[in-house]
DNA sequence: GATACTGGTTACTGCAAAGAAACTGGGATA
DNA sequence: TATCCCAGTTTCTTTGCAGTAACCAGTATC
């Protein structure tokens, strides 16, 4: 899940900047610690993943709730807003499941096919 | 259609790269010249829009058709695969329809509430 | 001979997002 | 006294995307 290396990079959808999709599909059930959110998205550091997170909070997409704990606890949780984006994220993800394959066959068979000459490439 | 002043830029969700969405809308009724698809992006710069043909065609979702005519003519049409991104690209409108304002209203309250001490903001 | 048309390409520049690395604070624990 | 914990913040550097501007080929028109 979320793994750099798998081709969901390749996947030519983005809700929001880079993680908030991401950040959604963590939180789809229930709260989650700002660590909790960090492990599956292994890559982002945490001024990025404040950044999203922040974004997110002022457009209505988590909440934010801090107890005055320590050491300290902080839990991001979805909005109704933001769950309604869960039937968006399945709905690209039901399109890679059916369609990136032919979409990455494709770009193989771009880079390996004529490498020049092919309609006008340098 | 594509008013850089229209909202559709807060819009959270992006096919491909920047301008690969639009793109696909104007082709969905059929092949478009390259100048035919410049006009309603008007933004666009001839080598912007060449980088995002090009993408689209070494993806599978473009084929690239020139004619060897005089002054040049050249089409690009959706294919298949491209056209399967249609109804992604409806379902991200109707979200927009449904839930945008919500999202556009609780950025508005958040810049104008409290502009500062919201929840640690600088 | 000069200019315009189409469909680009090339070189240069600017800016914002992304990332790496180190640091903070304040109590709890060893 | 030193160290750890969480949830960040700060500073600096890098990267990549986007844009500007100029140029190109070949024909046709003025």
């Amino acid at each position: 899940m979320f793994d750099p290396m798998c081709p969901s990079g390749a996947m030519p959808f983005q809700i929001g900047d880079k993680w908030t999709g991401m950040v959604v599909l963590c939180l789809q059930d229930g709260p989650r610690r700002f660590t909790e959110i960090r492990v599956p998205l292994r890559a982002v550091t945490p001024k990025v993943l404040t950044q999203t997170l922040r974004a997110m909070e002022r457009d209505g997409l988590v909440v934010r709730t801090a107890y005055p704990e320590n050491p300290p606890r902080v839990e991001y949780e979805l909005t109704e807003l933001g769950r309604t984006l869960l039937t968006l994220i399945e709905a690209a993800r039901a399109w890679s499941r059916d369609h990136l394959p032919a979409l990455l066959r494709a770009r193989e068979e771009w880079t390996k096919a004529a490498p020049i000459g092919q309609s006008g490439r340098p």
